[in-house]
DNA sequence: TGTAGTTCTGTAAGCGCTTACAATCTATGG
DNA sequence: CCATAGATTGTAAGCGCTTACAGAACTACA
């Protein structure tokens, strides 16, 4: 069953056929429909490969994510595949977990595929993007690539990040006005988004004149159980903390569970922020309080710019989503 | 930069270079090695369109998830993904979200992409698979078709459960022998595995001498709130009760939410019991018992079955995983 | 050295589609 | 009624690969 079957039942050449199928507005409304109808009759589906073959393409879109089993991920992987369903696209995913190695090989891999852009979904993706930047700008010179929370600044390169500096800014701004003056502050890489965090919470310490001190700030596992680890260190170590910041709602589990476990009073003697408002946040009790970074709206974008992208429009290589605090039970201002 | 390319620079034929490139024996080892130094050398890479109209495949494998947001599934698609990578298959993924519409729609897709067999992870196709099962049991004719954690008895396909009745029933018999008499059970689908966990539910009951009352038994929403209404109204209508399985996690986090805001002690007046050990059952405090259902060993079977099946070995239609019971702090026996 | 048998390689015909270009219509005005 | 532009359709040449088949080269043995 092929573009022949039809020609020959509909009465028309391939040629006509293959107009019909591609939506080539040179077809008479007669010819088109005729061609429609036998194709229906027929049950006639065009071979992808072939179609791949003469158009260079396949409508497929490579997407990267370092570890769908993360709930943001997973999220994001959701959101990107609706998206791109709906404007047609296929979405080739690849689960790449922590190695750079794999990265790149997978990478090439999409590549080899013919993809017709690479969205890297994810903040997990940092040696690829800066410290061997040329790669993914070299890259770029063949297809686009989508950062998802992730930034470079080259041709080809478009991103799609949250306003992470200012919701962290904004957040310890309120814990300080609400009183809580040691601040611990942990986070699990140091990538794009990472360091706008961190800089946003360094930056209201400063601003409302309080030091900031290296001891505040440390760096940890995303676990549920390394967090909570840490702070128990920190906590005997002699640190005195009256609230948390986190990076990702994991640590925050993390958090809650130290505060339980030392009948720690929440939000009073210790208020705990999470990072991603995912499901983990809504299952602990109390509840924990974490800014939602739109996973939705970030993905939908993301999508949406790259059609743009493909459309040949002219594109910002860098668009900003604003984040929403969401105030459950582990704060209060 | 083709085949021909690389047929020139090394001096042989194009079929050579293809038989190279497909691993064929009947090349000599002297041509074989040039061939591959050419390859590298100009860092060909054979297109795959030009390769999938030729052999009629891609090595390009779809899977289908209802909620790829969903931390069980999600973890599923990891797995599966790692699993086919290792064997040098690609995914396509596609969420199809709950409407059937949509589920036929993009098993059509699927198989319009020429993929080359097609999995179905989680327990959300029961209408896919039962009410218009010829649906399936024609397609699988095309191309084999994979289960995990569904069941139809046809040629083509293929399942990969767990011991859901067992596990309930072990589970429910382990519960009443620690003295729990009024075991709630809240359940979120009709899937096949759904069916089973309920069964070993209500035997565990009856060979304990204990009536299998329907007041005991709820179909809830997968979500954390729903749950723990369900459980305030029940609670609020006199229903008494010691003990509550559930058939997901994402349940119990309601269980637990309802205990601790009703002050009773978990799991001394109230036992919970979790279902899949995912991340939400960690998050807890409580942390919640739950059974694990090898999600990774789940996926992998289904992948290696998948290859015996291609490498047209005899295969049963259904394997079963042994799944273990993860005893935390909602549950003591 | 000749010959049959083996191993290796090349030729050429697809696979099913797109698309540039040529050919054929159709409609319109003179 | 004819020329002409514009709309529609057809022809045929790819796209890059696989593979059946034919042919060349090599091996072993008489």
């Amino acid at each position: 069953m092929n573009i022949y079957d039809v020609s020959k039942r509909a009465g028309v050449s391939i040629a006509t056929v293959s107009r019909v199928l591609n939506g080539n507005p040179n077809v008479s409304e007669k010819t088109r429909s005729k061609v429609h109808s036998v194709m229906d009759e027929l049950g006639y589906t065009p071979n992808v490969f072939a179609r791949g073959l003469g158009l260079g393409t396949m409508k497929t879109i490579g997407i990267m994510c370092s570890d769908s089993s993360d709930p943001y991920l997973a999220n994001a992987i959701y959101y990107l595949e609706q998206q791109l369903r709906s404007n047609g696209y296929d979405s080739l995913l690849c689960c790449t977990g922590p190695s750079l190695e794999n990265k790149r090989t997978y990478f090439e891999l999409l590549l080899s595929k013919r993809v017709d852009a690479v969205i890297l979904a994810g903040s997990k993706f940092v040696e690829l993007i800066d410290k061997d930047n040329m790669y993914l700008i070299d890259a770029a010179k063949e297809l686009p690539i989508m950062l998802v929370n992730g930034f470079l600044d080259a041709p080809g390169i478009y991103s799609t990040v949250c306003n992470d500096y200012e919701a962290m800014y904004h957040v310890a701004c309120r814990l300080i006005e609400s009183g809580k003056k040691h601040i611990l502050y942990l986070y699990t890489s140091h990538s794009y988004s990472g360091l706008n965090k961190v800089e946003g919470y360094k930056n209201a310490l400063s601003d409302h004149d309080i030091p900031v001190r290296r001891e505040y700030i440390h760096q940890c596992a995303k676990s549920l159980t390394d967090s909570r680890k840490l702070m128990e260190e920190l906590a005997d170590s002699g640190l005195c903390f009256d609230a948390v910041m986190t990076s990702d709602d994991s640590l925050a589990v993390g958090a809650v569970k130290f505060a339980c476990s030392r009948n720690i009073s929440v939000p009073e003697e210790l208020a705990i922020v999470g990072y991603n408002n995912s499901l983990l946040s809504y299952c602990t009790n109390p509840e924990i309080s974490s800014v939602d970074t739109k996973v939705s709206q970030l993905c939908t974008t993301t999508v949406d710019t790259l059609m743009s992208v493909f459309a040949g429009g002219s594109v910002p290589s860098k668009t900003v989503i604003a984040a929403d605090f969401i105030q459950k039970q582990t704060t209060n201002f």
